[in-house]
DNA sequence: ATCGACGGTAACCACTGGATACCGAGTACT
DNA sequence: AGTACTCGGTATCCAGTGGTTACCGTCGAT
């Protein structure tokens, strides 16, 4: 009587990710996030400063930075640290659980790279045809 | 005068997924639509009819799932095949590229589900505390 | 003649991402 | 002393996309 009654149309593979009511589906959601995977990326080497993060990721609106970042730290990802500095200084920081991201990110980022060309060269013929 | 002159803030490391003017900005967002991902999963075993697809996703809106798999069609990663029966019939199939697709996905799948208990207690110590 | 299956489209709404303006503390400049 | 500037945001408003519900067209079964 585990996972025994699974009453759905359709057979559920595997990975519960698949399934609606799993939590999953939240951690795909933040992945799913426009920033998300970029500010991982941009963290990989070190801390940033919100600015820095900023220009990097080539004008976000602060406000959705702001919201990221926050939901990113309210979920594990990173930490935020802030210097009792004038003009304020707050830094990003990837936590373990972070850094346990950037591999299947990082997979996702090579891929993408890779196989642009060949998105782009469907997108043509699409639109040409 | 190559890529000589990086004058932002931070480096740009190498892979151009953070130049915001590069097109694996468009990869991303294909990839961070929130319905992609759960179906280049699901078209895994092979072709999947509409209505399937919709109910293993676990009621998205017609439309949107409509959008979705035009996007990936378009983008090359599916193909659309129309039998001509009543009711009508419709499936989708990963092309090479979709399947190419699987592993990065899979990788994130696999990530989600090992450490979604994590993210949860994260999430809940952030609104406890 | 009507209903139902299937794969959508049409019209409408809500929520989130985005752009712009502004703030507050302190320091450097004039 | 007054002003401008830095940094990390918040406040306000707008747009676009995801989401919901209703409906369509074809044809076989009832």
């Amino acid at each position: 009587m585990v996972t025994n009654e699974v009453s759905t149309d359709i057979a559920i593979p595997d990975p519960d990710v698949l399934n609606p009511n799993c939590p999953t589906r939240l951690v795909l959601d933040r992945i799913g996030d426009r920033w998300t995977v970029l500010v991982v990326l941009l963290l990989r080497e070190g801390p940033v400063r919100f600015t820095a993060l900023r220009t990097a990721l080539g004008g976000v609106a602060p406000k959705v930075l702001t919201q990221t970042l926050k939901a990113m730290a309210r979920d594990g990802l990173i930490t935020r640290t802030v210097y009792a500095e004038v003009p304020p200084k707050v830094t990003y920081e990837l936590t373990e659980l972070g850094h346990s991201l950037r591999a299947p990110i990082e997979a996702v980022a090579t891929w993408a790279e890779s196989n642009v060309s060949a998105i782009m060269a469907a997108r043509e013929a699409a639109s040409a045809g």
